[in-house]
Order: C-alpha cells, then sequence, then structure tokens
RNA sequence: GCCCGUGUAGCUCAGUUGGCAGAGCGCCGCACUUGUAAUGCGAAGGUCGUCGGUUCGAUUCCGACCGCGGGCUCCA
C-alpha cells in the first residue's frame, strides 16, 4: 500500500512506506550535495529517516538556519569523538548547539589545555576525513542506562532517568556513541568547517553547586569562507571594544585599587554629564522633579524594604559605633523616606523623583567587565508613586518617554519583554497578579515585538524590558520599569484619597538608559567610538598649519568655546597631515585647518572626520553651522 | 564566588636549555615652518603585578595573593 508524499515544489508522489527522506527527495529531484537533513512535516530529521505515512517532505541546506543547526550539532558530536579518543578517561556530558556554534561541557579530572584544543582539533579534522557514516539507533530506555553504565558514563545515565519515554534515541559514529535526539549529518565527512574557540568552566545543570565542568566553545560553518567571514567579525567585534576605545579615547579607566568602579577623564566626563544634562532636560517636560539623597544609611532601611536579606552579600557594609551602615545600592528605599516626610493627598499625585545618584554594588569579582558590569555606577532612576487608577497612565507616560529617548539616539529594533512574578518574591499575590496584567496591557500597546520570561521578575514586582539591538546584533536590556508590590506597605507610604480616606500608593522603579556606565559603553560599540555631534567629548579640534597661525587658532578656539562649543587647539610643530590622522584617530568630529589664507580673511576651512574636507567658510558661518547640529537627535 | 588563561616602559608588544631588560609609537629637546591620515635627529623612561619559595643567581621554575580577559553562577 503506497503512502502519498508532499514534495517542496508541491507535486506529489505515492511511494512505498519505509522510503527513506533522501531517495524521496533523489526521485523528486531535490537532491543535491548541499542537502545534509530533511524535513518531514515541518520536523527537522535526518536524511535516512523513513516515510511511513502520508506526509510533506523537504530539503534542508546546509546554509539554511536548520540546516547550520544541523552542522553545529554534528560538530559537538565530532569534538566528543575527538575527546573520547584522546582522553578515554573523560566523560561526555551536554553539547548544545548556541548562537554561531556550538558547546561540549566535558567531566575530566584534568583542566584541559590550549594545546589539548589543538590537539582535538586536528583529531576533529581526521575523524571528518574518514567520513563515518552517522547512524540513529533506537534503544530501549533500559538498555541505554546499562550501556552508558558500563561506559562510565554517568552524566548520561542521569540524562537518560531523566527522559519519560519508553525508547531512546542514539547515534553512532564509527567508535563513538551519544546519545541525541539528532537530526544530524549523514557522515562525518559533511561538517565543511568547524574550530574550537574557547575553554571555559560551567557548572552542570548551569547550578553553582554542582561540579564544574569543562566546557569547549566552538564554531562551524556551512563553507570555509562562511567561517573566516564569522572570525572576521569577531575580530571587528574587538576593535569597537569599549574598553578599548576608553583607552584610545582617553574616556575612563579602571585601577586595581578599586576594582570595578571606573575613573572618568574629562573626556568620558563630558558624555556621562551630557547624558544626564539630556535626561534633566527631558524630566522638566514630562514632569519628574529632581531629588538629592544620602549615600549611606543604617541597614535597618533595607530590612525594612527586604534588600538585607535577599543582596545582604552583595552590598558595602560597615559597623560604625554600635550600628550597622551600607552603602547604597540601590535608590528605591531612600525615596520611600523622603516620600513619607510629608502628608500627600491623591490631588498631589502622581510624584515622580528622579535621582542621578551614584550606587555600589559588590558584584562578585568574576563578573566584573570593563563598564558594563560595575561595582560603582549611577543609574537614571525615578520611583513614581500614584494611584492605582492613574498606574495605566503613567506606564503609558513612562513608555512615551522611552520613546523620544530611543528616537534621539536613533534606536530601531526594540523588543519588550514582560518579566512576571519569580519563586521568591515580596508582597500579596493579587496585587502581583493585578500588576502582571497592567504590564501585559501597556507592553502590547508599545508596539513592539513581546515576549514573556515566566519568574524573571525583581522580588518585589513585575516588570517591563525594553531590549535594543546593536548594529553587532547583541541585545541589551535598557529601559526597565517595574510595579513595586511590596515597598509601599512595607514602608507604611500612605496618601489621602478623595474620600478623606488613607490608601496606599502605587510605586513604579523605571530607567530608561539604565546604568550610565554601561549605557556609555553600549552607545562606544554601537557607534565603534563615533558619538553623535552632541556628545562628542571635543566638537572640533583646531589645527595650525605654522607658527603664524598660532595666535589665530587660538582665537578660533577661544570663539568656538565662548559658543559654547567645545573645541580644542593642535598648535604642536607637526605637519598637517600628522594633526589630521591623529584627529582622525581621536574620532574628533570636526577638524577645523587654520593657515595663513585662512587667517588672512578670517574664515576656517572645516573637514568632517566622516566625510573629507568642505569649503572653507566664515568663523561666523561654521558656528552657526556646529551650534544647529550639535543638537540631540539632530546627528546619529 | 567557581574554572581556564594572562600581567614586561604612558600605549602596543618582543624577550625558553635561569646569567647585568628590548623595539615601535607616545612624552621631552633640537632642526625643519609645514595645506588634509605618520618630517628628521637626539635624550629620558622599567622595583619585569605583589609577596614568598627553589637556586650561587629568577622577568624566566614553583606557590599564594591581587588585577585583567574568556566563560559559569548571580544581577535589587
Amino acid at each position: 500500500m503506497a503512502i502519498t508524499v508532499k514534495t517542496a515544489d508541491g507535486a506529489t508522489h505515492q511511494i512505498e512506506p519505509g522510503t527513506s527522506a533522501v531517495q524521496c527527495l533523489k526521485a523528486a529531484g531535490q537532491m543535491n550535495k548541499r542537502i545534509i537533513a530533511a524535513k518531514i512535516n515541518d520536523r527537522a530529521v535526518d536524511l535516512s529517516a523513513p516515510l511511513t505515512e502520508d506526509c510533506s517532505v523537504a530539503p534542508i541546506a546546509m546554509e539554511s538556519p536548520e540546516g547550520l543547526e544541523v552542522i553545529r550539532h554534528s560538530s559537538a558530536h565530532l569534538m566528543a569523538q575527538a575527546v573520547k579518543r584522546l582522553f578515554p578517561e573523560t566523560q561526555v556530558t551536554i553539547g548544545p548547539v548556541i548562537d554561531n556554534g556550538f558547546y561540549y561541557d566535558f567531566s575530566r579530572k584534568e583542566p584541559f589545555t590550549p594545546e589539548d584544543l589543538e590537539r582535538i582539533e586536528s583529531t576533529m579534522r581526521e575523524i571528518i576525513k574518514a567520513d563515518y557514516p552517522v547512524t540513529r539507533e533506537e534503544w530501549p530506555r533500559d538498555q541505554a542506562v546499562d550501556f552508558f553504565r558500563e561506559q562510565g558514563e554517568h552524566y548520561k545515565v542521569e540524562i537518560i532517568n531523566g527522559i519519560p519515554e519508553p525508547n531512546v534515541s542514539l547515534y553512532r559514529q564509527g567508535e563513538f556513541v551519544d546519545l541525541c535526539r539528532g537530526p544530524h549529518v549523514p557522515s562525518t565527512g559533511r561538517i565543511p568547517a568547524v574550530k574550537l574557540t574557547s575553554l571555559a568552566g560551567a557548572y552542570w545543570r548551569g547550578d553553582s553547586r554542582n561540579e564544574m565542568l569543562q566546557r569547549v566553545y566552538g564554531t562551524a560553518w556551512a563553507s570555509k569562507s562562511d567561517l573566516e567571514a564569522y572570525l572576521k567579525r569577531i575580530e571587528e567585534a574587538k576593535q569597537r571594544d569599549h574598553r578599548r576605545l576608553g583607552q584610545q579615547l582617553d574616556l575612563f579607566s579602571l585601577h586595581p585599587i578599586a576594582p570595578g568602579s571606573p575613573f572618568f577623564h574629562p573626556k568620558g566626563a563630558v558624555v556621562y554629564n551630557l547624558l544626564v544634562q539630556y535626561m534633566r532636560s527631558l524630566y522638566a517636560r514630562y514632569g519628574y522633579t529632581e531629588v538629592v539623597t544620602p549615600l549611606i544609611y543604617k541597614t535597618e532601611l533595607w530590612k525594612t524594604s527586604g534588600h538585607y536579606d535577599a543582596f545582604r552579600d552583595d552590598m558595602f557594609l560597615m559597623k560604625l559605633d554600635d550600628d550597622e551602615y551600607g552603602v547604597k545600592p540601590m535608590n528605591c528605599p531612600g525615596h520611600c523616606y523622603l516620600f513619607a516626610t510629608r502628608k500627600y493627598s491623591y490631588r498631589d499625585l502622581p510624584v515622580r523623583f528622579a535621582d542621578f545618584s551614584r550606587l555600589h554594588r559588590f558584584e562578585p569579582s568574576g563578573t566584573l567587565a570593563g563598564l558594563t558590569r560595575v561595582r560603582s555606577m549611577a543609574q537614571d532612576d525615578a520611583h513614581i508613586y500614584c494611584t492605582p487608577d492613574q498606574m495605566d497612565a503613567e506606564l503609558e507616560h513612562f513608555v512615551a518617554l522611552t520613546r523620544e529617548v530611543y528616537e534621539t539616539f536613533g534606536f530601531q529594533r526594540v523588543d519588550v519583554s514582560v518579566q512576571t512574578r519569580p519563586e521568591k518574591f515580596l508582597g500579596r499575590v493579587e496585587l502581583w497578579d493585578a500588576a502582571e496584567a497592567a504590564l501585559q496591557r501597556v507592553a502590547e500597546r508599545t508596539g513592539y515585538p513581546v515576549t514573556v520570561l515566566p519568574g524573571e521578575g525583581a522580588f518585589y514586582g513585575p516588570k517591563i524590558g525594553f531590549d535594543f539591538r546593536d548594529v553587532l546584533e547583541r541585545s541589551w536590556t535598557l529601559a526597565t520599569v517595574q510595579i513595586d508590590c511590596a515597598m509601599p506597605e512595607r514602608f507604611q507610604l500612605e496618601y489621602v484619597t478623595s474620600e478623606g480616606s488613607v490608601a496606599t500608593p502605587v510605586m513604579l522603579h523605571r530607567a530608561v538608559l539604565g546604568s550610565l556606565e554601561r549605557f556609555i559603553a553600549i552607545l562606544l560599540e554601537h557607534t565603534a567610538g563615533h558619538l553623535p555631534l552632541w556628545l562628542a567629548p571635543v566638537h572640533a579640534r583646531v589645527l595650525t598649519l605654522t607658527e603664524r597661525t598660532e595666535s589665530y587658532g587660538r582665537e578660533v578656539v577661544e570663539l568656538l568655546r565662548q559658543a559654547e562649543l567645545r573645541a580644542e587647539l593642535d598648535d604642536r610643530n607637526e605637519k598637517l597631515g600628522y594633526k589630521i590622522r591623529e584627529a582622525q584617530l581621536q574620532k574628533v568630529p570636526y577638524m577645523v585647518v587654520v593657515g595663513d589664507r585662512e587667517a588672512a580673511d578670517r574664515m576656517v576651512a572645516p573637514r568632517q572626520s566622516s566625510g573629507g574636507t568642505m569649503d572653507p567658510m566664515s568663523l561666523d558661518t561654521f558656528v552657526k553651522h556646529l551650534k544647529a547640529e550639535a543638537v540631540p537627535g539632530r546627528s546619529i
């Protein structure tokens, strides 16, 4: 009895049941050497998978997203086989596909060395050359458990014990057998380009109480040239690493005397302060009031807020006299005290307390990284206290502010996530449910794609995160808004309602840029150091041609400064080409050449770092041009 | 905090059978007076991350600690 198979070209074929996907694709003229797997009814399978009933069949080419996934998964097996050959005492655990590649976690007493990586890679090449067929086998669970137990593969035994099905699938290539769902390439020779990239430690099942395994990362592609292109992209990303740019452009530095606590140099501080100034200008329009609050409090404060229990180990604490004090890691509890200093009527709400205070968190040493993970930072932080009726409008108000900021920076690719109640939480469940519903409503109205991340909320309330995707395709959470389900009650905050009774206000936590440090890091990498003109530490560098134009050069700098433009002078005894090169490398947006010709007519000869020379113009015209352009949102 | 790697001049980096430490750029000085991405010459500059061990002798070998990098865990 034949079955009916539909192929991707729309044709139908009558074939014998048990015919393999590859035979069917061949018969349909859809098979070529780029095809490494197939889809049966949209499910990825091996080329050798039998067709047992009416279905549709489509080829998977190696360069397609699904094809790359197959290649990468097979590469993980390839690596595991090589490791077992070279180091038979090693236990294999799991080896999944990740963005651009794969990894495999191994359990072994002796750590792998970088030299081992080279040996593993060369063994992988041998296995590719041997071109072992990769075959799928279905085994009863118990038999598979016995098999892996005999092999000493205790992690595999643990994995199978967690699988409910009566049968499991194993894949065999040469002497190597691994538990795996598949699908895989038909033979090891079909892996076109693979390279091991790094070594790392990783806890078994991602739990720090478990054994530390050794993770080997690799990358795999449909062709050698794709692999090379990927490695080149990685290399280019390194060139725009904010830590590198921070040093090259003299923006900030980190010193062992204060781990994770950046020193902003004069030029970096310009960027930092301009961001603050920009947010302040928006706050004026959006009805925020800025407050200045203490850095150090008695720890009672965080005992009330609940932070002490959850984050005590991550705070800078000190014992003085008979009291314990702490440096604040966040502003919210302080703002609650501020709110409680007077009695608010419903007519006064909402109040929006903005605070650019520095915050200190004793982050674990292993997590510190440049400006993206620090112990000392500031946020464009604010807390909003409002009535329950005002909550939706306040959330919308925040979204509008966020949208305006993103437009100014030209951030277009944004996703929204709704993060719900975690296992450990404070406050009443009914408050949480209402808050999550409100966030869901607002998230959907933003027009950005929305995903829900269950259990990812803060311990005191659910949140929305706005994730921005940068030019390097990395996703960063910038803005967040959280509804607090715990603190208003714990701090016994109140306002007087229209009926004259007292009620608990709703409290929102929110930031648009997030940490200023991290925002600067992201902006630097996104723009490769070419900050928009309004944020550039130096708008223009005046380059004198000879000693004869020094005094005119000084005059030009002075005039630019009087116009509140950031200008500096390069009057060194060097050739123009040299000065240009240096200003270009410093990514100064405008260079202003002043030679005898310009000095004679009180002109300047500007040059843009982005686009070469401009026609000479009067000093006045140049100032006007710069003033008009150095405005948030005008230049991106 | 855990795993691996790493730490030499302001910056980028050389420096293995363990024997007084090197280059380029920059800084400083001198000459040149320069027209859109590197002018030439000269001089200065280093407790080789810190502490301890092995050794006649340690930048080099070993250990601990600190910092940094790549990951893991965490991220109010």
